[in-house]
DNA sequence: CGTCTATTTGAATGTACTCAAAAGCGGTGG
DNA sequence: CCACCGCTTTTGAGTACATTCAAATAGACG
């Protein structure tokens, strides 16, 4: 099990000791999902903090009419899960979805609330990890009540050039909030620039 | 000063012993804030988390043309504050102004950090408090990406009647990212139903 | 090469914005 | 008590932004 990753993440913030490391590690259980394979469904209750690895995951939303929405891209060295059912134990309204061949660890609710007990510092690092999450969406519902479409897709590139070169248009699209015949037609805009 | 309502306000969280209390206590301090004082302003560092005990406050950005966007509102037994600003210690891009004569309770980063390495239970209840605001936050993302401007407007009557009856339509207009002409016509669409 | 999916195009439609102006609604002072 | 002021809300016409639907084109992969 490759538990690297998670362990330099966690350097970027408080760096765990050896005891820390080791509580963690044997906590974490690995998996290796397959594209298009699910990690949560709806109506499920996401049981897990998942890091990823390797891979990228798409959360997403299927309204009334059937449509999906996307709320967020995990890749490398992120996390993703339903932070709403997981610590409320209620079924979810999203799906989690591997965009691509995923390794990922995961590690479990019990086992969180045993290390946030214990540890002064697992609690500092996730309310850390939180903190910068919620900035970001901040800036998020910012350009969602304030951007054109245009706007938020340029931003989209230079925020996220990783990802964007990754993933199709109809998945940048969903996460957006337009339509993939719209962006299309914003992307013929911007190439004629 | 009255502190009661911070401490009714963790006994939903983890609530906090008398040692807790005391130092929790001795660290804030109280304002009176009248109608359309700031308490933060674009170019600022942001100094304090913000507790209202009364009152009424919003928190937006100012674009390039001038025009407002509200990101947040406060009222009575919630916080305020730019995170980004105060924790990075950077200009904050945002405002934040009472709409109505109010009374806060404040805490300087020191004193929240002194807080974070003694106690756990600081830690906790910040963590949990942010993850709280986080999956709200996500639901507004969601609903900013798929749903029409009169439902999220249904929606925001419905989740926040106390706010709803209090506040002008431009200002919630400028949260929904709509502008207030339409809203306008949204509500002579909802009355004549 | 064929199949599947992603992307692009275009025309028609719908949703929301802009700008200018009118109407409504407190408060305040004469 | 009413007249006036400032601010919010409403209206309407014209415009811009974004969606829908159907179909054509382009890429990716076995």
């Amino acid at each position: 099990m490759n538990v690297q990753p998670i362990l330099d993440h966690f350097a970027n913030y408080a760096p765990l000791d050896e005891l820390e490391s080791k509580e963690l590690t044997s906590r974490l259980s690995e998996r290796t999902i397959k594209r298009k394979q699910f990690i949560l469904q709806e109506g499920d209750v996401c049981k897990h903090y998942t890091f990823v690895v390797e891979g990228c995951f798409r959360m997403y939303k299927v309204d009334k009419k059937g449509n999906e929405h996307n709320l967020q891209f995990s890749i490398e060295n992120g996390w993703v899960g339903d932070i709403d059912s997981f610590h409320n134990e209620k079924p979810s309204e999203l799906y989690i979805e591997a965009m691509e061949p995923s390794v990922i660890l995961q590690l479990e609710k019990p086992d969180l609330l045993y290390l946030y007990i214990h540890y002064l510092k697992f609690n500092r690092n996730f309310r850390v990890l939180i903190e910068n999450a919620f900035i970001s969406l901040q800036k998020r519902v910012l350009q969602n009540i304030s951007a054109t479409a245009e706007e938020k897709y340029v931003d989209f590139m230079n925020k996220h050039p990783n990802l964007f070169n990754r993933i199709s248009n109809v998945q940048i699209a969903s996460y957006l909030g337009v339509t993939p015949e719209f962006l299309s037609k914003i992307r013929r805009g911007l190439s004629s620039k």
